[in-house]
DNA sequence: TATGAATGAGATTTCATTCAT
DNA sequence: CATGAATGAAATCTCATTCAT
């Protein structure tokens, strides 16, 4: 039975079965023999690759957060017009990303953040990615408005794109991702048109 | 020290205790014995006056909700002026009223909410309260816009204000309820612009 | 609301409600609280009147075998025959006494039975019933038989009188009284026929 | 000391502990801590093994069933004499067989037949060993009775049987085996005696 | 006399972690 | 590498008893 470079799949494994464990039945029924149960190993094993079910838990909730910068960061890098609205727009279009908003991930994304108040470690991964998107659409919108304004735009828009999120992990059907995205771009165009902007109309996802 | 009489006075103690201790711990640490604690009682007695742990959360997220509903009742009775901005700028200003967004019930909200995922009992609160927002808004918004229109307008709205209690909630200084109830009168303002209202400036609070 | 002279009502008041509880759901089940609420006073009170549960439970055991005692010591009294036949058919018909088989009396009887084994003061209660009960019995037999057969009747009468209440105490329905003393009595006059004595054949009861 | 393929010998192991600490100090008085403590393991592991106390007990009791049912179908094959007073005295024999009257057993067999009065599971454990019983002796004795009569033989006699078993119960030194033999036997031969059977007079034990 | 408020001990159960195999 | 046996800490709940009113 004994194999070698099992790490990385044993790893995954669990990573996907906390995930699957906690939108199943949240995070404070989660149990480590719930997690192995999911992934099909032993509870003991937990310890072993994470160093106990904190390590897992922040190895799951990095995870999260990297698939989330890479859905967006994709679709920036993929831009063909390099435009405020464009860019912030594929800010949006990563943030309701099918992957991230689908299934465990999202509800995952919910608890953890509520968790995240009053656990340091986790807090900190959040504060990170936080400050990122928020500087992020500080930038752009820089690019169009003066600063108050820009500051304003992006905290505005930052609560949108969460509130959503929010909303939509409560939702038992799941978030509506198209529904969602249209309201982010919608009140985007109207932050933009409040400074004269042109803002294209359609915004037919990928 | 025992008098009669006291159940009402207890409940209250420790419903205040129980948002004290979700404020200091969060959820998943509040035991009995620590919300006692902090009502300076013995653990027992929370199973004598709420049958158990999970009948005082339950009646600690009712006040809670019970509270947001009548910090929005009171402004908008209190309105001079009946016109659909104005009912809806009531509804932002109750939802941003210094005592639900200061201090312990703002995290512990927060901690319902995430909760609530996976216990039907919170979830039909929630959901409770929800409704009565989205109606209200929609209802409002609809004495000024198409349905559909309307009908955006108030899911918008909706997920802005949450999305501002949201991220008050996780920043450690709490919430700016000042800037929150900015942001929001300033998308309601915009709202309205789409439709060439008239928006009244000044959102100087109570 | 201070009444004088409550004590002897209050006693019987809490007998009574003891063997309700027992009856209902069971020694082990038995509460200060619940025997109060059949009662209808405060749980406190048993505190006040038997110095606590465990003076509560002996006194009501104390009262089912004075009961009994007194449903076989009326019987005896009221024989024409003092014939040992006539003895000890009332003993058995005073066993088997309505107010002893029928309702809570049975359950809480053999309840006490089963705890009595490890505490030493309901064992010390039953030991003298159970003395008393095989005396009167041996004492009878030895009127017609020798020494060691009397013996051995009186010891095989009593674990079938025994037997009868315990298997009467666990069918759901109750024991059938008639046809425990039906079966009591066939023995009582195989015991006999053994000895060549008449045995009277009707048993009707009073 | 983790070993594999401990499953069976613990929980042979906690069933004879839990005999054993309802011998020393009562079912009441049996905590899973003082189970475990006869065992020598730790009390957790009764959860983990039997899902918890009731489980445990209900496993105990199925144990002194079937073993009690062993010993009566033990006895019954290796009759030579095929005869119904062979066949009842077999299961007499068998119901004061050495290993179930002696020690722990029996009043751990007291303590859970006082408890089924009020526990729908126990009961259920209690009624279908009772009725095989009486059934078995029905049986026997329809080969030499009318119905009528050989129903009441068969009730008698296992009313005779669970008298003598309480009785020894409750005993301090515990049930006289042979004494308790004895008497039952005695009794057999008298109910055959009213049919005209010869009933073979010796009584000596296995 | 009687209540019911309150406590504190004790019981069960859950669970993360450790460790021998 | 992986299991599952086992522990011990912690959490909730129950309950008899006490006591001020």
């Amino acid at each position: 039975m004994p194999k070698v470079g099992m790490e990385p799949i044993r790893r995954q494994q669990l990573i996907t079965a906390t995930m699957a464990a906690i939108d199943e039945v949240g995070l404070a029924e989660t149990t480590v023999m719930r997690i192995a149960r999911h992934a099909g190993v032993s509870a003991g094993i937990i310890s072993h690759y994470f160093g106990g079910k904190d390590g897992l838990l922040e190895a799951t909730m990095r995870q999260i957060l990297t698939d989330l910068t890479g859905a967006v960061a994709v679709r920036r890098h993929a831009l063909e017009d390099g435009s405020p609205h464009a860019h912030i727009g594929a800010i949006i279009e990563g943030n309701f990303d099918r992957t991230q908003v689908t299934g465990p991930a999202a509800k995952t994304w919910l608890a953890f953040w509520a968790s995240s108040m009053h656990k340091p470690m986790l807090q900190r991964l959040q504060n990170v990615n936080d400050r990122r998107l928020y500087s992020n659409l500080c930038h752009q919108f820089r690019r169009v408005m003066p600063r108050a304004e820009a500051r304003n735009a992006a905290r505005g828009l930052a609560a949108m794109i969460d509130g959503l999120w929010l909303r939509g992990a409560l939702t038992p059907e799941g978030l509506d991702a198209d529904e969602a995205r249209l309201l982010a771009h919608t009140y985007l165009d109207q932050l933009f048109a409040h400074y004269g902007c042109t803002t294209p109309a359609s915004h037919t996802n990928s």
